[in-house]
RNA sequence: AUGGCAGGGCGAUCUGUCGCGGCGUCUUUUGGCGCUGAGGAAAGUCCGCACAGGACAGGGCACCCGUCUGCGGAAAGCGCAGCAGGGAGUAAUCUUUGGCAAGGCGUAACAGAAAACAACCGCCGGAAGGCAAGGGUGAAAACGCGGGGUAAGAGCCCACGACUGUUUGCAGCGAUGCAAUCAGGGUACGCCACACGGGCCUGCAAGACCAAAUAUACCGGCAGCUAAGGGCUGCCCGCUCUUUGCCGGGGGGUAGGUUGCGAAGAUAAAUGACAGAUUCAAAAACAGAAAGCGGCUUACGGCCCUGCCAUUUUU
RNA sequence: GGAGAGGUGGGUGAGUGGCUGAAACCACCGGUUUGCUAAACCGACGUACGGGUCAUUCCGUACCACGAGUUCGAAUCUCGUCCUCUCCG
């Protein structure tokens, strides 16, 4: 199983990211909320992780949160079929542990593939 | 032994599996291999430097900042060691203030006779007038105490003492200390003046370079030229320019990229996840580089080393 | 990342180092007026702790984001911390 997560998949450029914002289609799944767009090419998926300043002030804490984030993602992208644009984003105001969002990232991989 | 004070240091290490940024290298298709990859504060942005752009002939004034002494330092609201005054503590020790002037100006709420010029009550005196001892309020009241002196009094005079300064000697690089000597009498705070030192403004989102798409100054070519206007002429023809379109060149410049940029170093931004071992147990505290460097300040669990003080016990 | 501005009752917002717990406006509360309301007018109106009182009233102390310092005395001056806002692509 493929579980390495080069820049390759990781999206970045204003232009694309403000798409997939404006653009993208939501849901909200414990820990996370997503925003995804499908692509019509059929290219390894990309993916944006963001933590919001506003519940954590501390760099440490939005650092390593998004790091567990990446980390789940990794562990299970096979879930999810390539061609997608997906943005996940922090919402609670307390510090998950890794296994709580190792859970949720299940549970929206499946939302999603499922979707298609 | 208990409690305390000061100074210094550490801020986990190792193994396995998966994974990330950078550099080198081999194949160059994926990738393989090697090296390397957050802090003592990376933080706050409080000082300073370097660097970059702008302004600028040179010098001065003004304005702003700093201010005990010596040494270090590129400099610093910097460090180390010391000096003097005040405060805290039984002590070790800690903390705070600090150019200069018997200079000038201002302010001193309430209370109080009065806040520094004096006046009032009062004291003396027949009066004219003299005096500043007494007035108990205040944060602060014109040096303290004793004697002399006087109409009453006063550093008015004298002795002793405190304070401020001059000169001399000794000690110290020096701030300053000790001793002698002479002079003085206005309490606190602020501003001004003076002396010495420093200071242009803006900041890596500074600045430099490359440069799609779109529009386009300008240049060239082609088409259109039946059209309109201008020029060559007094008029016509003709030639030519502009208006229109297309193609090519082209400068500035946007997205974007490169650089600035480093023995960590990107451009949505890398250090992580899981399992185990170690120090009794728990990897636990504060906290994550976005241009660099020297400081300061603030946050911080736990541990180690050195010196010192107080108390109690034993020898 | 860099540069700057600010923080005072429930809200807005003045405030020379000294009668400022604090101006003024709005809101809230009570009253006058009215058949009822609005408007107008009058009054009152912060929090905490302690004291006293049967109780309302009352008295004292502290608080101008927070913590130190200067001063006889700080909302005001100085230093540090926290928070909010604005500008620079």
């Amino acid at each position: 199983m493929d579980a390495t997560l080069p820049k390759t998949e990781r999206l970045s450029g204003t232009k694309a990211v403000s798409e997939l914002f404006g653009r993208g289609k939501s849901g909200v799944c414990g820990c996370l909320r997503y925003k995804y767009l499908r692509r019509a090419d059929d290219a390894p998926s990309r993916i944006v992780v963001s933590v919001p300043k506003r519940s954590f002030k501390r760099a440490v804490k939005r650092n390593l949160l998004k790091r567990r984030i990446r980390e789940a993602y990794r562990r299970q992208k096979d879930i999810l079929g390539p061609g997608f644009d997906v943005v996940f984003i922090y919402i609670l105001p307390s510090l998950a542990t890794y296994d709580e969002v190792f859970a949720d990232m299940t549970s929206v991989l499946k939302e999603l593939s499922g979707n298609e």
